[in-house]
Parts: C-alpha cells; structure tokens; sequence
RNA sequence: GUCCCGAUAGCUCAACGGAUAGAGCAUCAGCCUUCUAAGCUGAGGGUUAAAGGUUCGAAUCCUUUUCGGGACGCCA
C-alpha cells in the first residue's frame, strides 16, 4: 500500500517541480486521529526549499484528489505532517486477495533462483545441547523460513569437528568411566566430561562388548560417544522441528586438499609469513589489527585456517548468500574470516555473521553457569519437557538476535500456559471453533458484502492483515523473526477484541458471510505466521 | 588497557529519526443463560542508566561517564 502513495507522489512530481526526485516515507501513526498513514515529507522538503513546512503541505494536499477509491482525505497536522486516510473499502478487499493467492500469500520472489546457506548449531558432539545452543538453533531454522519466503532455495548446514582435542578427551572421558565401571579404581581428571551422559555411554559399550575392550586403543570411544552424541543432538533438534540437510565435517577439508590449497594460496600471495616456527596471516595487510597464526610450531593449523577453507568451500558451491549464526563469542574472529576470503579473490560480502548475544539462565534466582565439560547446564531437552517446543521457539524468536536475554526457568515453568504462544495459538483455535460450527449451519464465507465490514473493530483487524506482507519483507530485510512476533501479538489482540464485540454466527446472513470471510483471513495469516516461526497452529484448545 | 554488544514500567521485552514511549507477566477493580474466560474492559505503574551535543523533532544519531555481557591465545 505504502508503493501505491510513493507512485502518488511520482504523479504529483509533474506539476510540483520540487517534488522531483523525491522520495518519501510513509509510517502508520500510532494515534488512530493521525489517519492511516502520514509523511513527514513536507518538513524534509521545508530544508531543500526554504519554504514553510505548512505550506508545502498544503500546496501537496491541494493536488491530491479526495475523495476517491483509494484516498478519502488528506489532513495536515502539527508542524506538518501528511496524514492520509485510506477509504475503507479498499482495505477489505486484502480478504480477497489472501484466499486468491492463498499458499503464496505469504511468499515473495524476489530473490527466486538464488541459492542460501545457513549455518547454525554447530556444536561440537561433546555433550547434550543446553538452553544457550537453543537460541542459536531457533534463530538459524527461522533465518533460513524467512528466506524461503522470499524465494531463496535454502541449505540448512551444521559444522562439525570430530578430531580435535575436544573430541580426544571426549573419547578419553569415556574409556575411564568404562574402566571405572568394570571396577577399576581410576581417578578421573577435572578436565574431562564430567556428565552422567558419559557413563550411559561407557555402559553401552560394556553392554555390547563386555570388557574385551580394556586394552582398546583404537578410537571405539570416542567413536561410539560422537556417534550416540549426534543422535541425541538430532533427535533434540527435531523435537524443535529443525533438520539439517548438509552435515559438514571439519576433517573432510584435511582430507580434499583444501587445508593446503588455501595454505599454499595465501603463500602465493605474499599474504603469509613463517616467524617463530609458526605460519601467519598476514592480516595487517588486511585493514586488520594485528597478525595471526594459522599453523602452530607444531605443524597443526589453528581454527582460523580451517575456518576460512571452510568459507571458501561454501562460496564455491555458488550460493548468493552464505549466513552465520554464531553466539557472541565469536564477534571478533568472523571479520579475519571475511576479509581472508576477500583478499583470496572471493566474495567475501556474501558472507553474513548474525551474532547472538548469550542467554543468562536464571534458576532458584541464581545465574547458572554453563559449561559441557563440567557437566553443569540445563539441557535444550528438558527445556523443552518443561515448557514445550511451541513455547520454547517462540520465546527465542522474540526477543531481537542482538539483545541480552535472561531467561528465568522458574518463571517459565510456571508461566507456561500463560504465555504469549498461548495467545496467539488461542486465537487460531477460536477461529477453528467458529468455523467448525459455521459448518454446521451451513454458513459459508460470502465475498460481494465486504463493505459490511465497518465495525471498528473489523476495520482494524483489515488494516493490520494489509501489513502481513510488509512485516515478512522487513524481516528478510533486518534478518530478524522479533517484527513477526510483535505483528502476530497485535493481530491477535484485534481478533480477540472483534471476537468480544461481533458475533458472527446469527448475525443476519450477509454480515454472517462477511465475517466468516473476515476470520477464514485472519486464520490464515496467524497460522502462516506461526508456521513462519515453527510453531504449530492448533485447531483446538 | 583496547575493541564489540547491551541498558526502556516491579519482571521479560517492543517501538522505519516523528505526534500522547507500547505489549505480556505481576498487582488491583469489573465482565461468562449467547461462536472456547488460555478471552475482554478499566486502573495504577516511566526523568527511556547519567550528562552534554546534532535538529523543526531524539529511546533512536554523535561524544563522555557509569553498570552488565562478550572478545582480545600457537584454545574452538
């Protein structure tokens, strides 16, 4: 709608020569007396022309013509506001609109025939995922629905690493609590996995090999731990709804080549140097701080090189956009990536970092600290036990990426079923209700008495439908699902409120079919926003 | 010490540089013989961390300070 007042504005450009080249903004007012949308255009136009702001807006006003289809009058207010207020029945007609286009309503194609990566998760299989893995997981599986709306075709990646240090004490930790539980006396060091996970694990080898693998040296342990890890990793993950459909191993970039090409590569550039025994990035040529290594004295590369190869790897699979969703321990290293590839010759600005911030867990008022390796966290699983997966991606999606967010899980338990989700889930399965007992008596949506439609209360829950498809394109545009939450929450309050204030059924039969054609909308949307978000819609409640 | 995030109602969070800063939860007072009360209506609750600046106009942009989180490794 808003492109339809920018065109306005283009028209108008032919007889007011100052509005040439122009382009203006429009907002929807907070306050319903400010019409249904304003432009602060004449008050930006007053600095250009020197003119007063009012009467710019009045030279504007006068050569628009109201009343007509679309617009029923212009005011001017304040210092010099434009505010326009659209006819009424030109906002029902988004009824019509949402069952034509029907699937697609909520898609856009701007972006079809491009190809995205998303990349998210990615923990290491060390250890069960916690609440803080949550937030990462729930943001990448909702990145990556938005982009499909827009039409991207969309890879949903996790990285992994199964030969580093961690995964060797992984492995370690699980061969002592075999030992420990054949009966051995052994201590077990601190730094190794203290989780009861382990001990699962060491008495599934035992169930399955007995004790023929005390003097094994090979990698059974940390093979069987990795592998019965992953399960667990997969199986919390689709509990969320999420899959992944590229798991891609660290190891596999030793094993192609790509280690040393990317090695080599840099060598052929000038843009490495050998100093102290180890191999460095020269990064300071980079527009970077300061140097660093990519291969130790010892001859083993640092995350870094690995993760460059990496970048570079998914670049040459020819997507348009490659994300990252990482958690903010990662907000300086993201840049040497970038600016590696880059300075290699590939795009490095189709590379997108999203960082999100750490979740504080509160619990018994206390912070608790996490950490896999001390076996203290609050897993991802019995989160959701305790709240439910709907509860669970909605509370991540509605908080912006880049805020703090504390999480208190008494508060959560015990407001589960007084939760937002509730609201907006209670609304769609009103809806349900209604149209289930519209079945019933043979009410059908009816689509020639819109105009009917003019009850306050309609007319707000029409004008809000109009900004669904605004709300999808602004969270494409800022990478963000928070505008999705907030519009749904309003949404859902309109329907609530027309709920209480209009009846449908017995209503008379052309006001009957209006409505009913009203809330068969608003279901619509509602479930495809909740859709968007990975929730479910439930029908009844 | 340097750098990156953040700070908005009692709590958790919204608010393309716009007009009177909004929701949910919590508190208080009302509303079910009528399509689901997981709902609706109303009340209270704010110096938008502080101080300057930019301009017609600032929670939003700039500077400084305070507080919280995170990075500054031949750990990932």
């Amino acid at each position: 709608m808003k492109h339809k007042l920018i065109e306005l504005f283009r028209e108008l450009s032919e007889t007011i020569d100052y509005l040439k080249g122009f382009e203006p903004g429009f907002d929807i007012p907070k306050v319903e007396g400010h019409g249904d949308f304003a432009t602060n255009a004449a008050m930006m136009l007053a600095k250009k022309t020197g003119k007063n702001p009012r009467l710019i807006a009045e030279e504007i006003k006068n050569a628009i013509k109201t009343p007509s289809d679309f617009i029923e009058k212009v005011e001017i207010a304040g210092p010099g506001f434009l505010n326009f207020f659209i006819n009424p029945l030109y906002f029902s007609k988004i009824i019509v609109e949402i069952k034509d286009k029907n699937e697609k309503f909520g898609y856009f194609d701007f972006n079809k025939g491009k190809r995205a990566n998303v990349e998210f998760v990615s923990a290491n299989p060390t250890g069960p995922l916690t609440v803080g893995h949550g937030r990462n997981a729930v943001c990448g599986d909702t990145i990556a629905n938005i982009l499909e709306r827009t039409g991207f075709e969309v890879d949903r990646e996790y990285y992994f690493n199964n030969a580093g240090r961690q995964m060797r004490t992984l492995g370690n930790s699980v061969k002592l609590r075999y030992l420990q539980l054949l009966g051995n006396e052994i201590e077990f060091p601190d730094d190794h996995y203290q989780g009861e996970y382990i001990k699962d694990i060491a008495q599934k080898l035992i169930d399955r090999y007995g004790n023929s693998l005390v003097d094994d040296n090979s990698t059974v342990f940390k093979d069987t731990a990795e592998e019965s890890i992953f399960e667990e990793i997969k199986a919390t993950l689709l509990r969320l709804g999420i899959t992944h459909s590229i798991f891609f191993n660290e190891n596999t970039l030793y094993e192609d080549g790509s280690i040393e090409d990317c090695l080599n590569k840099f060598e052929a550039l000038g843009l490495s140097f050998k100093s102290e025994g180890a191999v460095w990035l020269k990064l300071s040529e980079m527009g970077k701080e300061k140097d660093k290594v990519i291969v130790k004295s010892t001859g083993e590369p640092t995350y870094r090189l690995p993760d460059i190869a990496y970048h570079i790897k998914k670049l040459e699979r020819k997507y348009d956009l490659v994300i990252d969703i990482f958690g903010a321990d990662h907000i300086d290293t993201y840049p040497d990536v970038i600016a590696s590839v880059s300075a290699l010759g590939l795009e490095g600005e189709k590379i997108k970092v999203l960082i999100h911030q750490f979740v504080t867990i509160l619990q018994n008022g206390e912070v608790v600290k996490m950490s896999t390796r001390k076996a203290n966290f609050i897993t991802l699983d019995e989160l959701i036990d305790w709240v439910g997966s709907d509860v669970v991606r909605y509370f991540f999606n509605m908080r912006s990426i880049q805020t703090h967010m504390n999480f208190d899980l008494d508060l959560a338990k015990k407001q589960s079923d007084e939760n937002p989700v509730f609201y907006l889930q209670y609304a769609h399965a009103r809806i349900c209700s209604i149209l289930r007992l519209a079945e019933e008596q043979s009410i059908k949506a009816g689509y020639t008495n819109l105009h009917l439609l003019n009850a306050p209360e309609e007319l707000k829950l029409l004008k809000k439908l109009h900004q669904y498809r605004d709300i999808i394109h602004r969270a494409a545009t800022t990478l963000d699902a928070v505008v999705i939450c907030t519009y749904l929450e309003e949404l859902a309050g309109l329907f609530h409120r027309f709920y209480t204030v209009c009846r449908i059924i017995g209503s008379g039969k052309e006001l009957e079919e209006a409505r009913t054609a009203l809330v068969i909308a608003v279901k619509f949307v509602l479930k495809d926003g909740l859709t968007l978000l990975g929730l479910t819609a439930p029908e009844r409640m």
